[in-house]
RNA sequence: GGGUCGUUAGCUCAGUUGGUUAGAGUGCUGCCUUGACAUGGCAGAGGUCACUAGUUCGAAUCUAGUACGACCCACCA
């Protein structure tokens, strides 16, 4: 026998084991993928190995894992291919941490061979954890399938697309301003880049002309934000129509500090309505100088090393004593001297935007090195047309637009960074710097060898790796064992659907559908849906720094108040934010947060996962959703206690009770709309219908309806309900499965104890696909005692009738077919409206309380309970509604416009509404009537 | 500066092509420990669908504008 309540913590792993020994998601799987199966396969957006499961998690692969198990349900051959991202930047500082947190060399200490070697050990015992975490939530990827992107495998796809794209042409290497990090010393590319409004100021500087003045002018006066960059300055730009500098252009002006000449030259960049009309150009640290340095022939001054400190330049544009110097800190100093010199002319306050390194968080310098670059635009130009053309469909719709915009303004890809943890570029260098690319060092070397017309060769590699995206981007081919043409890659190759956030269009998806097209000439994937953001309750994003992240895990196992208030407050950047935090969350979760299960947590994602929203995730509505697990429970539980065995060979089409046709057809309809609505990845409907069917169709009705079989009904009838509960639990379950797993496992298990043997796991059962159950003449049944019973328990409620009253209720002017139902149905009616008696009379009883259903009026005894006068009350207020009914639906089809412009069948509804509005005030008038004769 | 989206019950949100009296969950009120379930049952209150104008027989839904809000992209020194 089921316990009483559903104890997620105790079945759930149990559970994922027993998926795991029996192969359930083993795609191709001889034992049990049918012959002929169609292949449906879905590629996991990988995670970063030095990741762990967060909400925006939860919800993609909650998603995926929907999908996967409904396809699975429905006979495909599915793989869900998992796997995870070695995270170039970020793994690299974990491990950089932690050799600093353990007082151990650090990595240039222990040089490149040996660090890598030590981020694979860290790999080994602490990288990965999302993969257990993905298992608690119930994931079913292929694990036997995982990959790594820095695999052997995949590092070969990644060295021969390089290799290709660079013979085609489509990788070079190239000499301009990058967004350089100064925390990780490495060039990172334009999406990497966060620009943030921040509080700056600018600057007012005078350069003095060097051959005295022109038009009364002695100097020309520039602003900046960035008075430390004045050290390298090539020029000053004006605009060839600013009158005020017309005749300066060509002059010389002294820099100050710096002590050089620089010229005055005319360009369109400068805008004369903006600061003084005159800028300083720094083509090596800022890129709208660095173009008009280019088209100007303006020398390039770099003036900073790889952590952004002054340096010295060859030809010592930099004074001695900035050298080594922060920017920051020369800024102060320039500001210093610029003033003592006399050359300041005032400063302004103002919000300046800023870019930030995404990860590092510090301001991106822009700097003046050499970095491989993919021709982005060139690879874009199918991955445009394959989305134009339908080839790739993205749900919701609207975002091909964000796709189209970006592709559309595509920029050079930086693809090289300065980093040692990722794949190191293909690239070998001859003695002259001359480049060789090769899939390895011997192909690289027979390139050398025949250029140089000598074997003993001296190359060496370029030190640089790749951009972890580069690799990302081939994952959904390489990760089916391209370059090699194995059977994987014929099979699942285009894959069906990507399902990710919006926020990696750029990084990710957009590089795909590039790269997929280039080397697979096909797209990846047929969709993309793309879902929304998982915020906090309010609508903030969850993030550290505010202090309101819900860990995924904490949800499904619970935490004590104490634990989560440390977790939220552990490692904040801003350490004062902490009792703030701590406040908050005890505010939040004065008793910690309750265990709800992996189930609950998916349920509530899948039911607030609307098309184009975000998720704004609140702990009451997980709650509500694992109280519809217990409730699902309790089901089982009153199905098993009546015996509600499965029969085998049952079939619902041959069910004679109304009751049971009712179900099924009901049961039909559940299976119908969740299943098109799965099918257009609308998950909230999906998971709402289910929601409304089990617990206020199934459980409201259903069961309470066949209490009365069950307890008292000839064997007969009893035992088709028996079976009929029992099926229609099981299509719940099945139905339910993709979206609660565990749950509907444990049950389907725990139900097979109690009938013939399940031939597989649920995760692999046929999903439910029915027709021809619905019975309308049912339906009407069914829905005719559910009217009865609901009016009179909203009567008695109205009339304060104490709820273990029992009391007589006489039925007049019923036809035949309501007699009939009555008749049926008495038990029952008479068990859920609580009655004494159910007669059928011509008469209505004096002090009763009428009620209208159709043809017949209902009268309930409540001698020496009725008041008279708040019964006329009642029945006049029903007749008032009734009648404004009737006079809306009049005018409506008294006007002759709608007559002849609405689609026939609306005018007829309202027609027959009307009629039925008729009808049901004159019975109530009658009623009113009687009441005040009769009493 | 360009773009996308949002504004519906106290709160969090549905509402696909315009067509009953706009729906859930949660919260609130009243009654109920009735043999599956108090993590429950029954009944109920609660909305000028942000605002304005228009299209239409008919608008939460379509169009234009206004207000407020969110996000993305962008080099104004």
């Amino acid at each position: 026998m089921l316990d009483k309540t559903y104890d997620p913590a105790e079945i759930e792993q149990r559970i994922y084991e027993n998926w795991t020994q029996e192969n359930v998601f083993a795609c191709g799987h001889p034992g049990r993928v049918k012959a002929g199966a169609k292949p449906y396969c879905i590629v996991i957006p990988p995670p970063n190995v030095t990741g762990s499961l967060h909400m925006g998690h939860a919800l993609n692969n909650t998603i995926q894992d929907i999908l996967t198990r409904f396809e699975r349900m429905r006979g495909k051959d599915v793989l869900w291919q998992p796997g995870m991202d070695h995270a170039g930047i970020a793994t690299q500082m974990v491990v950089e941490r932690q050799l600093m947190e353990r007082q151990e060399p650090d990595r240039h200490a222990l040089g490149r061979e040996a660090f890598i070697q030590r981020i694979w050990d860290w790999k080994e015992d602490s990288g990965g954890t999302i993969v257990n975490q993905l298992k608690r939530l119930g994931a079913s990827c292929d694990w036997s399938r995982e990959r790594f992107t820095m695999d052997e495998g995949l590092s070969q796809a990644v060295r021969k697309v390089f290799v290709e794209l660079y013979r085609e042409g489509l990788i070079y290497k190239d000499k301009r301003l990058v967004n350089w990090d100064p925390v990780f010393h490495t060039a990172i590319s334009d999406l990497e880049v966060e620009t943030k409004e921040v509080d700056g100021s600018m600057w007012w500087f005078a350069y003095p002309l060097v051959e005295g003045p022109v038009d009364g002018l002695e100097e020309i006066v520039i602003a900046t934000t960035r008075p430390e960059t004045m050290l390298g300055d090539g020029a000053v730009a004006v605009h060839p129509s600013d009158e005020r500098y017309k005749n300066l252009i060509g002059k010389m002006v002294r820099l100050p500090i710096a002590e050089r000449h620089i010229p005055i030259i005319a360009d369109e960049y400068p805008d004369p309505e903006f600061g003084t009309g005159a800028v300083k150009i720094t083509g090596a640290h800022d890129f709208n100088d660095f173009e008009v340095a280019r088209r100007n022939n303006i020398p390039l001054i770099k003036l900073m090393d790889e952590q952004a400190r002054m340096i010295s330049t060859p030809e010592n544009h930099v004074p001695k004593h900035y050298h080594e110097v922060d920017r920051y800190e020369a800024r102060k100093m320039v500001l210093q001297e610029i003033e003592d010199l006399g050359f300041y002319r005032g400063k302004e306050d103002k919000v300046i935007a800023q870019p930030f390194g995404d990860r590092s968080k510090v301001v991106i310098e822009p700097m003046l090195t050499e970095q491989w670059y993919v021709n982005a635009e060139k690879l874009a130009q199918p991955a445009l047309k394959a989305v134009q053309d339908g080839k790739t469909v993205f749900v919701p719709k609207n975002w091909e637009k964000t796709y189209y915009e970006w592709m559309n303004n595509i920029q050079p890809w930086c693809i090289s960074r300065q980093l040692w943890w990722g794949h190191q570029i293909p690239a070998w260098y001859g003695p002259d710097d001359k480049v060789f690319v090769g899939f390895d060092e011997e192909d690289a070397r027979a390139q050398a060898v025949q250029h140089y017309g000598k074997d003993d060769v001296v190359l060496h590699r370029d030190p640089d790796v790749l951009d972890t995206w580069f690799s990302s981007a081939l994952w959904p081919f390489s990760t089916l064992g391209w370059p090699e043409q194995t059977p994987e890659l014929g099979r699942y190759y285009k894959t069906d659907v990507l399902v990710t956030g919006f926020d990696i269009i750029f990084f990710w998806i957009a590089r795909m559908m590039m790269m997929g097209l280039h080397f697979m000439k096909e797209v990846p994937f047929h969709t993309v849906y793309i879902h929304a953001l998982v915020r906090d309750e309010n609508g903030k994003k969850m993030s550290k720094s505010e202090g309101n992240v819900l860990d995924p895990l904490d949800l499904i196992q619970g935490i004590d108040i104490d634990t989560l208030v440390e977790k939220r407050t552990k490692g904040l950047r801003k350490p004062e934010d902490a009792p703030k935090i701590a406040k908050a969350t005890r505010k939040e979760f004065p008793d910690g947060i309750k265990a709800f299960g992996a189930d609950a947590l998916r349920f509530t994602l899948a039911a607030m996962a609307a098309q184009g929203r975000d998720v704004k995730l609140s702990t009451s509505r997980i709650e509500g959703y694992r109280n519809f697990a217990t409730k699902i429970w309790n089901a089982s539980r009153f199905s098993q206690m009546n015996e509600c065995i499965r029969v085998e060979g049952f079939d619902p089409a041959n069910v004679q009770q109304t009751i049971n046709k009712w179900i099924a057809g009901e049961t039909e309809r559940t299976a119908k709309t969740v299943t098109e609505n799965i099918e257009a990845h609308r998950y909230n409907d999906a998971a709402n219908a289910l929601y409304h069917f089990i617990w206020h169709v199934f459980c409201d009705w259903y069961l309470e309806l066949i209490k009365p079989i069950l307890n008292e009904g000839d064997s007969k009838a009893q035992s088709e309900t028996r079976a009929t509960t029992a099926w229609a639990l099981d299509q719940v379950l099945k139905l339910l499965h993709p979206f609660m797993p565990f749950l509907t496992e444990e049950l389907w298990m725990r139900l097979a104890e109690y009938g013939p043997d399940r031939k597989t796991l649920l995760a692999l059962a046929d999903w439910p696909d029915y027709t021809g159950l619905i019975n309308k003449k049912a339906d009407e049944e069914i829905n005719w005692v559910i009217r009865l019973i609901s009016e009179v328990r909203s009567v008695r409620s109205e009339m304060n009738v104490p709820a273990g009253a029992k009391i007589p209720l006489v039925i007049t002017g019923a036809n035949a077919q309501t007699i009939a139902r009555v008749e049926c149905h008495e038990d029952t009616i008479k068990r859920l409206a609580r009655l004494e008696s159910f007669l059928l009379s011509n008469n209505v009883p004096k002090g009763a309380v009428q009620i209208v259903l159709d043809e017949a009026t209902i009268g309930l005894s409540l001698v020496g309970i009725i008041d008279i006068e708040q019964e006329s009350e009642r029945l006049k207020r029903e007749i008032e509604k009734v009648t404004s009914n009737i006079e809306r639906i009049s005018s409506k089809l008294s006007n002759d416009k709608f007559v002849a412009n609405a689609p026939k069948d609306v005018v007829n509804q309202e027609k027959e509404r009307k009629a039925e509005a008729l009808h049901k005030q004159s019975k109530l008038k009658g009623a009113l009537e009687r009441l005040q004769t009769l009493n």
